[in-house]
DNA sequence: GTCTATAGGGGGATAGAC
DNA sequence: GTCTATCCCCCTATAGAC
């Protein structure tokens, strides 16, 4: 009975609407009044609920980062068998292309480091990298983890606009990074 | 015999030092005064080589792009084998090997794109994937096109600090990326 | 070629009215 | 909760002296 149109809350369309923005444009490039005018507010507005711009996006990726940290955690407590690794793989996927928004906040602004988050996201994919490997294994399984994870990153952004249905891009590329992290390769097969 | 300590001509020094802090922080998060400090001169002297700081950034990646052109044009005039694929890949390797600092430039700055000079980075990226794959190809052929281009581009960023050598790196990111090119399945052999 | 000085604008953030 | 008004800072870019 507000003044509002929307009964869902303010500060959840602040997210929306920054996110969105911050993946467009860039962190640096937006503006708190480019976010403010698309919700038809005023810059002051977005103070009430949030201190800082970086508490916005802070609070933009929080829930992707805890997904991620499920998908994870429950790695961390299989076997390190191929099929852990493919399970691995599918999980994070679902993730992927759950938390679109989210994903292309982190591709579009790789110096978000600066912005506290972007390391947790960076060690979070380093940790993920690790689920993939071999402690000892050899270089060329590490790229090819590198490689798994980059195309599930990549691949819906760039291919969906191909006349692709999300479904057959999503079995495509989960069909490559399993390939990718199972332990086989084209020289020397058993 | 004037006043600066280097015969190397300024304009050069300012391509430098900006392209690394592009790089390191971002192009928008970048001010002219930090590269003019780096440089010991102000900024007012950056304009005297520079319109605006556009023209900064783009003159700093042209040269790359000529590289880039020149392995399109090379692949273009080839027959469509899979020698083919993997020599494109080998000679993209080299340029994206040999100009570390551009490349750095277009992984930290996606949205680049705005500053005109990343939408031909993303055209020639478009170009170069349809070199790799066949026209009426499988879905998963175009994954695993994309999936050896980003390997090329984060691989040496990656794995570079984990105690290899720049030829280690180098050996294994090539050795996945042709494979990935290459038209064989692990599924369905022929 | 490089400087000082400054114009002109936009950014993030705060104070206090309503 | 949202507004108006404002502060202060730094940015890009320019003008003109040296």
């Amino acid at each position: 009975m507000s003044g509002h149109r929307q009964g869902g809350s303010t500060r959840a369309r602040i997210q929306e609407v920054a996110l969105e923005l911050f993946g467009e444009q860039g962190y640096e490039k937006t503006s708190l009044r480019e976010i403010a005018d698309r919700l038809g507010v005023t810059k002051a507005a977005l103070y009430y609920y949030y201190k800082t711009k970086d508490d916005i996006v802070v609070s933009c990726v929080e829930d992707y980062l805890a997904e991620l940290d499920e998908v994870i955690e429950w790695g961390t407590l299989q076997p390190r068998t191929d099929q852990t690794r493919r399970e691995v793989i599918c999980r994070y996927a679902d993730v992927v292309l759950h938390r679109r928004a989210a994903m292309r906040f982190f591709q579009q602004n790789p110096s978000a480091e600066r912005i506290t988050i972007g390391s947790e996201f960076k060690a979070r994919m380093a940790t993920l990298h690790g689920l993939l490997v071999d402690p000892d294994g050899p270089l060329t399984q590490r790229v090819r983890a590198l490689a798994a994870i980059a195309s599930l990153h990549l691949a819906p952004a760039v291919l969906q606009h191909d006349g692709y249905t999300p479904e057959q891009v999503r079995d495509a590329v989960l069909s490559v990074s399993q390939d990718l992290v199972a332990a086989h390769h084209s020289a020397e097969p058993v």
